[in-house]
DNA sequence: AAGGTTAGTGAACGGTCGTTCTGTTGTCAA
DNA sequence: TTGACAACAGAACGACCGTTCACTAACCTT
């Protein structure tokens, strides 16, 4: 009957209706999703996706998403104009986009790039910085600093005569605090969307 | 009876559930969760955060969280001088980076970028692209190519003669295809990681 | 004090849930 | 060609689902 393993072309399915909405679907619904005609069809699915560790029951039994079902492959695109799409196994990475950019998320923020001064990092205005809260920084990192009572994002430096906020754009001078440095947090990750 | 509106604090219980396993309780479970005896109560208490627009319906008739759901109670830590408040406001309305650079997850792929070609866009080698999977674009979007048999991330761009890859570096030219271009996806977003 | 409002109890009920079992069909290896 | 196997159809079934209704208790107003 089948083709071989349309397991994944399933999940996929699945993947996008609980993007939609948050929720899994009976199985009912499910087998209409997915051209399936009979539950049981959909029973013996869930079973495999399960054992693959897409999906699983919660206490009070009901169907939830795992972590893993929300992982993504990281492609590198060397591959010689053959699909990437077609061959999992040899993929890099794999994980979600949330892990990935924030494995702390109790002392991580978001926070929008306002201005050009980091232009030249491949930082623009408009851009998600990804902010993990702390005080400590060490020289190089970019960090989200408020300096005489403002908030700028720069890049931590020093010279003879102390700590320096350094831009990353021609047109911008260093930053020398008169009164006061604190650091409130490093750039870890950015985020951009485009259109 | 009860004190004045307990709502809150039953939404952070749910809230906290959800969180741990990606699915929203049956009301017999909710009540036990929450404390109540009665399914009827759970059924008013959901009517109620449904109409304040927390929870919702999908088309199945399942209880869902809405966006709504996932917003974060914005901490109350003082604001000294332009706090970066706006922060979570950036993505208000989505639940997760995922979610907000990954609306479609089955025709979406990570791509890691290799190469110099882009930096003046802010692409940088060893980002991570967002590419939604399709074959039509329109000039000016940022494309992934197979361009004579070979990958690349370009802006898409047209003259007289026909279809370009523009790259965004001073020292590299326009690609013009000469057997074959076939537009692989389109870059909706970019990820980045420091450190 | 009376009356309204709101949150919750408890029981009854029809509908839908997911499981299970039997049967069918297409694929693959021997 | 045969037999094993996997994916799926279809029907039956008990359990659990969420709704509804009548009722109670605490808290407003006035």
């Amino acid at each position: 009957m089948g083709n071989p393993n349309r397991d994944h072309e399933y999940l996929a399915k699945l993947q996008d209706y609980f993007a939609s909405y948050r929720s899994l679907p009976s199985y009912a619904v499910i087998g209409e999703l997915l051209g399936m005609a009979s539950k049981s069809a959909v029973s013996a699915l869930i079973k495999r996706l399960s054992l693959a560790g897409f999906v699983e029951m919660t206490p009070d039994k009901r169907l939830a998403p795992t972590k893993r079902f929300f992982e993504r492959e990281i492609a590198d695109f060397n591959v010689p104009a053959g699909l990437p799409a077609a061959a999992n196994d040899a993929m890099s990475d794999s994980l979600s986009v949330d892990d990935y950019l924030i494995p702390r998320p109790s002392s991580t923020m978001l926070v929008r790039i306002k201005g050009e001064s980091m232009i030249d990092a491949g930082i623009f205005d408009g851009d998600i910085a990804v902010i993990e809260k702390r005080h400590a920084a060490s020289i190089g990192d970019f960090v989200l600093a408020v300096v005489d009572n403002e908030y700028t994002l720069k890049e931590l430096g020093r010279d003879k005569q102390g700590y320096l906020l350094l831009p990353h754009n021609r047109d911008f001078q260093p930053i020398r605090p008169t009164e006061s440095l604190e650091i409130y947090g490093i750039m870890t990750g950015l985020i951009r969307k485009y259109r």
